[in-house]
DNA sequence: CTGCTCGACGTCTAGACAGCATGTC
DNA sequence: CTAGACGTCGAGCAG
C-alpha cells in the first residue's frame, strides 16, 4: 500500500482531516521508511497515531508484525481496545497478552498487532517464543518509565536485548517530553523529534492569598475568606469545570476529600445528588460487608468528592473514573495513582503537595517531570479550549521558589535505573539463564549497550555491581562457572534452579530465602510459612507496625520460636523491624484464611482492602513459585501438599474445611460456609441435597441449578 | 457544666509489573 | 542527618 493510502486510512479511522505538527514532522523524519524514531512531546499530541501509521506500513508492507509495548496493564489494554475498534476491519489482527489475559503465547504468532506491558515481553523473551523473528515494528510507549527505579531496568534490557534479537525491526519510542532526548536516539540509532505541540494549550498557575497567578494568561481572583483548597474549588465549580488535586499520600488525600465534600454540596443540583448517592451505594457495597473506608468513600462521592490511591478496590477506582466522566463527581483527590495509568479527562490540575516523603532522604521536592506528567492530562480536547496546572504558594518565597524551580525551570534528565541491585540480579539470572550471554565480558559488552552504557564513560562505574550480582548468583547455586575447554575461558551457565526462576520472573533473593527456608520446613505451622512468604522482596514495602499491633506480634513470635524456618534477628539488629512487619503480615495473611471479613482484618491490621487484595494476588504467584521450587529441590509430598492447600485457601479466602465446596463454580467464600453451617459440607452432601433446600439455603433458584449442573444432576 | 478552639505531641508516609490455569457476591 | 500533614487529646476560654 502506498504511503498516501496508508495516511489516508489512518486519518479516516481517526475522523480527522489532517495530521497535526508532530505527525506530520514524524513522516519526514522518515516513519514509513523504516527509519528508527524517538518521539518526546507531550500527552494529548497524538504519538498513537504515529504507531499506528508505521503499523499499517508494517503489516501491509513488509508482512511483520507490531508490537506495542506499554508500562501499565490499563494502558496496554486501552491501546488495544482502541486499535481493535479502529483496525479490525481492515483485516489486521489486533490481540493483547498482559499477565493473567487470555491469550497463549504461541498463539500470538497468528496476530499482526500485539499489545503488552514491558514485563510481559521481558517475560515473551524468557520463554522464547518463536514468533519474535516476525516483529517488524517495535513501538514502546512512556518510554520515561526509564527513570523509574523498580521499573525502568526493565525496559532498558528489553529495548538492548530486542535491538539485538530483532535487527531488521523498526524502533519507535514514545516519550512525555523530556529533556535529554538525544541520549534515547543515540543509544537505538534514531532519530529525534522532540516538539511542545499540543491541541489543547496548557497553562500552569501558582495560588497565593486570594489569588491564582497564571503564566500566560489573566490571573484569577478569589474569595479571600476561603482556605486555599475550597477557593480554588469555588472558583473552578462556577466555571462549570472539574478539578483534580493531587497530594503526597493516601491520608492526605482522604482528609481533604472529607473536608472538600462539605464544601463541594451546596454546588450539587438536585438530580446530581439523586444520581451520586446511586454511585455512592454502589461504591460502599464492593463488598458484602463495608470496611470503615469504603463508607468514608461513599459518604464523599454523595457529596461529589471522590478520594483515589491504591488502597481502592478496583471496582470502586472505576466507578469513579465513570462517574467523574460523566461530570458527577466534581472533585477529585488523588495520589500519584492518577497520574499513570487510565487517561482521565480533566480541565484543571492542582498539585498541592509538592514534596514527598522518601525514606531514607526525608521529604523532598518531586521531580519537575511528575509535576507536568500531573498537570499534563488537563484540557480535554472536546470540551475545553484549555487546561490548567496549579500550585500552591504559602507566601511570596515560596511561590518565587515554585516558580523557578516548576515553571520556569528545567525538567530532568532521564537516568539509567539499572545499577539497582535487585534489578540487576534478576536481569543477569535472565540473560544467562537464556544463553544470551556466557562470560562476564560478554555481559559487559551488553550493558555498553544499554541505555547507560551511552551515558557514563567508563562502564567499570557498575561493574562492581555486576560482579556482585554474578557472585551472588554463584553463592546460591543458580548459575555456575564452567570451565571450557580453551585455556583461560570460563563461561556461566545455568543451573536447572536459575532457569526455572528466571522464568517465574522472581527476584533471585526471594528465591534464596524460600530454598533456604524450604530446607528447614519440616513440620507444617502456618505462621512460620506465612512469614516466610512475606519475606519476598515482591510484597515490599509491607504496612507499618503500629504500637498496638506491637503486642500480638511479640506474643506470636514467642509462640513460634521453634518454628520460624529463617533465623530471627536479634532484637538490636537493623532486620528486626522487618521481621516485625513481616509476621504482622503472616497475622493478616492468617486472618484472612480464617475466615475473618475484610473489615475486621482492616480494623485489627489497619490495612486498606486494596492493599491486601495486592498482596493476595501477588502471594498467589508467590506460593506457585514456592511450590515449583520445591518440586525441583524435592521437599516431601505432603509439605507441598500443604503448600498447595494454603495456596487455594489464600485465594479464596477460606478454613480448611471448605476447600471441597469451593471447587465448584458459583461458590466463593462466602456461599460455602453459608452451605456448610448449612450441614452440606462437601460434595457429596450437596449430591444429596433436593435443589429445594438447596436453593433456599443460597437464596437463589438459578445458582442452585447452575451447581445442579455442574454435579450432573439434572 | 458544656461546647468550642487552639496547639502540642505522636504518628505516619505513592504506585502496581510478572507465572499459570480457570472462574466471585 | 533531613519534613510536614493529620488526628487526638487536653488546656483554656466563653457562654
Amino acid at each position: 500500500m502506498e504511503k498516501i493510502e496508508i495516511i489516508q486510512k489512518v486519518l479516516e479511522k481517526n475522523k480527522i482531516k489532517e495530521l497535526n505538527p508532530v505527525q506530520k514532522k514524524a513522516l519526514s523524519l522518515g516513519l514509513l521508511d523504516g527509519e528508527n524514531l524517538i518521539v518526546a512531546s507531550p500527552t494529548s499530541s497524538g504519538k498513537t497515531i504515529l504507531a499506528e501509521l508505521a503499523g499499517l506500513n508494517v503489516v501491509l508492507n513488509r508482512k511483520l508484525k507490531m508490537i506495542y509495548l506499554a508500562p501499565l496493564v490499563a494502558l496496554a489494554r486501552e491501546k488495544y481496545e482502541e486499535f481493535k475498534q479502529k483496525y479490525e476491519t481492515l483485516g489486521i489482527k489486533v490481540t493483547i497478552s498482559v499477565g493473567n489475559f487470555d491469550s497463549q503465547d504461541p498463539f500470538l504468532e497468528k496476530f499482526d498487532w500485539i499489545c503488552l506491558s514491558n514485563e510481559k515481553m521481558d517475560s515473551l523473551i524468557r520463554h522464547k517464543a518463536p514468533w519474535i523473528r516476525e516483529i517488524g515494528l517495535i513501538v514502546a510507549d512512556e518510554v520515561h518509565i526509564l527513570n523509574d527505579f523498580q521499573r525502568g531496568p526493565t525496559l532498558e534490557i528489553l529495548v538492548t536485548l530486542l535491538k539485538n534479537v530483532c535487527k531488521k525491526a523498526q524502533f519507535l519510542l514514545l516519550s512525555a517530553t523530556i529533556k535529554n532526548a538525544e541520549v534515547f536516539g543515540e543509544w537505538i540509532g534514531a532519530r529525534v523529534l522532540k516538539s511542545s505541540f499540543r491541541p489543547t494549550p496548557l497553562y500552569f498557575g501558582i495560588f497565593l492569598d486570594n489569588k491564582i497567578k497564571m503564566y500566560g494568561k489573566t490571573d484569577y481572583i478569589l474569595t479571600k475568606e476561603l482556605k486555599p483548597e475550597e477557593a480554588i474549588v469555588e472558583n473552578t465549580l462556577l466555571m462549570k469545570k472539574q478539578i483534580i488535586f493531587f497530594l503526597a499520600s493516601r491520608k492526605n488525600a482522604e482528609a481533604l476529600a472529607q473536608r472538600l465534600s462539605n464544601f463541594v454540596f451546596h454546588f450539587l443540583t438536585n438530580e446530581e445528588i439523586k444520581e451520586l448517592q446511586k454511585v455512592a451505594k454502589k461504591i460502599k457495597n464492593v463488598l458484602s460487608t463495608p470496611t470503615e473506608q469504603c463508607k468514608k468513600l461513599a459518604t464523599c462521592v454523595e457529596k461529589g468528592v471522590a478520594f483515589y490511591h491504591s488502597g481502592l478496590l478496583f471496582e470502586q477506582r472505576v466507578l469513579i473514573e465513570e462517574a467523574y466522566k460523566k461530570g458527577l463527581i466534581k472533585v477529585i483527590t488523588s495520589t500519584t495513582a492518577l497520574s499513570f495509568g487510565v487517561n482521565l479527562p480533566n480541565f484543571r490540575a492542582v498539585v498541592r503537595d509538592v514534596k514527598r516523603y522518601y525514606p531514607g532522604f526525608g521529604s523532598i521536592f518531586i521531580p519537575v517531570l511528575e509535576v507536568r506528567q500531573m498537570f499534563g492530562r488537563s484540557g480535554r480536547p472536546k470540551y475545553d479550549s484549555w487546561g490548567e496546572g496549579i500550585l500552591i504558594a504559602k507566601n511570596y518565597t515560596e511561590l518565587k521558589e515554585l516558580e523557578e524551580y516548576y515553571i520556569k525551570g528545567e525538567l530532568e534528565e532521564i537516568e539509567s535505573q539499572i545499577t539497582n541491585e535487585s534489578a540487576l540480579r534478576m536481569h543477569i539470572l535472565s540473560l544467562i539463564s537464556n544463553e544470551f550471554f556466557e562470560t562476564e565480558k560478554d555481559l559487559l559488552e551488553f550493558f555498553k549497550e544499554t541505555f547507560l552504557g551511552k551515558t557514563i564513560k567508563e562502564i567499570t562505574q557498575i561493574k562492581d555491581n555486576i560482579e556482585k550480582a554474578l557472585f551472588q548468583l554463584q553463592k546460591w547455586e543458580f548459575i555456575e562457572l564452567e570451565n571450557t575447554k580453551e585455556e583461560d575461558n570460563f563461561k556461566f551457565v545455568p543451573t536447572t534452579l536459575g532457569k526455572r526462576i528466571s522464568q517465574l520472573y522472581i527476584d533471585p533473593l526471594t528465591a534464596y530465602f524460600f530454598i533456604e527456608a524450604l530446607k528447614n520446613l519440616k513440620e507444617w505451622n502456618f505462621i512460620a510459612f506465612l512469614s516466610l512468604l512475606s519475606k519476598a522482596i515482591e510484597l515490599k514495602p509491607l504496612p507499618n507496625v503500629s504500637a498496638k499491633d506491637i503486642s500480638t506480634i511479640e506474643e506470636t513470635i514467642l509462640q513460634n520460636e521453634e518454628s520460624f524456618l529463617l533465623p530471627i534477628p536479634d532484637f538490636f539488629d537493623e532486620e528486626y523491624e522487618e521481621f516485625l512487619k513481616e509476621v504482622k503480615m503472616a497475622l493478616i495473611f492468617k486472618s484472612w484464611i480464617e475466615e475473618k471479613s475484610q473489615k475486621e482484618i482492616m480494623e485489627t491490621f489497619n490495612i486498606a482492602p486494596g492493599e491486601l487484595h495486592s498482596r493476595l494476588e501477588i502471594s498467589d504467584w508467590l506460593l506457585y513459585s514456592i511450590v515449583e521450587i520445591g518440586k525441583i529441590i524435592s521437599i516431601e509430598e505432603n509439605l507441598l501438599k500443604e503448600i498447595k492447600k494454603l495456596r487455594v485457601r489464600m485465594q479464596y479466602g477460606i478454613k480448611e474445611d471448605l476447600l471441597d465446596l469451593i471447587k465448584l463454580e458459583g461458590i466463593g467464600r462466602v456461599r460455602a460456609r453459608i452451605l456448610f453451617d448449612a450441614g452440606i459440607k462437601s460434595i457429596k452432601d450437596l449430591r444429596k441435597t433436593s435443589p429445594e433446600s438447596l436453593s433456599k439455603i443460597l437464596h437463589s433458584k438459578t445458582l442452585a441449578q447452575k451447581i445442579r449442573q455442574q454435579l450432573n444432576l439434572n
